[in-house]
DNA sequence: AATTTTAGTGTACAAGTGTGCGCTATATCA
DNA sequence: TGATATAGCGCACACTTGTACACTAAAATT
């Protein structure tokens, strides 16, 4: 049994990950949180934080590395529904996307806020948490319209721009608002869509 | 001359406020920014702060104020050389938001970091800022082509999101990716245009 | 000229912070 | 079994923070 004691470590550093997760709110931010708060949340002296990260910053690192995974997960997710042959692609993402926004507030705060932060790490490390999903849908584009790589990868930024930037509304309204809401989104993915299609049709199909 | 007196008080008010858009910066933001620190910065004494503003709150709400009114003064000219019969609509009001951004960087990290922030008050201000430019383009969009008021509306949102976002990204790159940015964001927001006009033209011109 | 108002000061205090240091208990290794 | 490594603890320290309070000088009012 060479195991229970780094065990019993990595126990204790998910408890520190948890911990930071339940303090972060729409009232508190990752920026105002300190190593004693996380500390006292997850049931340990302040000084144990150490055993675990060099600082708050490599714990803030760790947290955004995580919600971008949740949110990798529940998109990879919402393809394979999509695969098998449900409706819309842009409604079912959108739909995918408002409910990680609904289930998972706090981890997209997190991503949402240390976007424009004051650590750069942490803005490089949103940014290639989206880059992911530009990239991806990047291909996509380009593999189901033939258009040329460089406006794909317009478009596709421009969708998850203005998705991610619907997914910030959404945190402050009321679900009936938020129903309007995403009749906007759809319709604003949609000008994009057709407006790519018809600027990029030299000699496409419809 | 019952003036002095008030005029002295005037002229503090504006020192602190300058003092706390000195402080702000890529590193540090409105709020991990102290009432002591902005006093240190103002040349007064922490506990003379109070007799201009109630809290820091109150003067980051007068600084969201200052800089939303900043931007829209830009823009105003702006408008001003379109109508004299400059270039592009689109490219000049783009080049014009992004000249604000590199002279008045610090002005817009503020407005794009307090739209996410912790305190309702703060998001609810630099919203009403996006507001007015929103339904300013709106109107223009609906009588320029007399779609619905609803789709100029979600037409004008998603290109003052689009700019809004390059600016963001402005921010952490150096003059020369700059360029390739300002082709991104151009051409994303020919793609709303061609694709909301498209999906509009019921019977319409062209 | 006498009185009142007030912008600005200095002191003080309680509360919170990050982190260095030395200790203990116990899992791991030789 | 004896030696070693280490997760976790408590204490201590030097700082920074917001703000209450009593004060002063001078402008404004009477």
């Amino acid at each position: 049994m060479s195991r229970t004691r780094a065990e019993q470590k990595e126990l204790t550093r998910r408890t520190i990950v948890e911990a930071g997760f339940r303090l972060l709110s729409a009232e508190q931010s990752f920026a105002n949180l300190s190593l004693r708060e996380v500390s006292r949340e997850a049931g340990i002296a302040p000084t144990s934080f150490y055993r675990h990260f060099k600082d708050m910053d490599e714990l803030g690192l760790t947290l955004v590395d995580e919600a971008g995974l949740t949110l990798r997960q529940l998109m990879r997710q919402a393809r394979k529904r999509i695969a098998k042959g449900g409706g819309s692609v842009v409604r079912m993402s959108v739909d995918t996307f408002m409910e990680f926004i609904e289930t998972n507030a706090n981890e997209f705060r997190l991503l949402l806020r240390e976007r424009s932060g004051t650590s750069k790490a942490f803005r490089l490390a949103v940014q290639r948490e989206l880059q992911h999903f530009i990239e991806e849908l990047a291909d996509y584009i380009e593999n189901r319209t033939g258009m040329d790589h460089k406006n794909a990868y317009f478009e596709a930024d421009a969708l998850v721009t203005l998705v991610f930037n619907a997914g910030a509304e959404a945190l402050d309204i009321n679900s009936e608002k938020r129903k309007m809401l995403a009749e906007k989104v759809i319709q604003q993915l949609r000008f994009v869509v057709k407006g790519s299609a018809y600027l990029n049709n030299k000699s496409d199909r419809k």
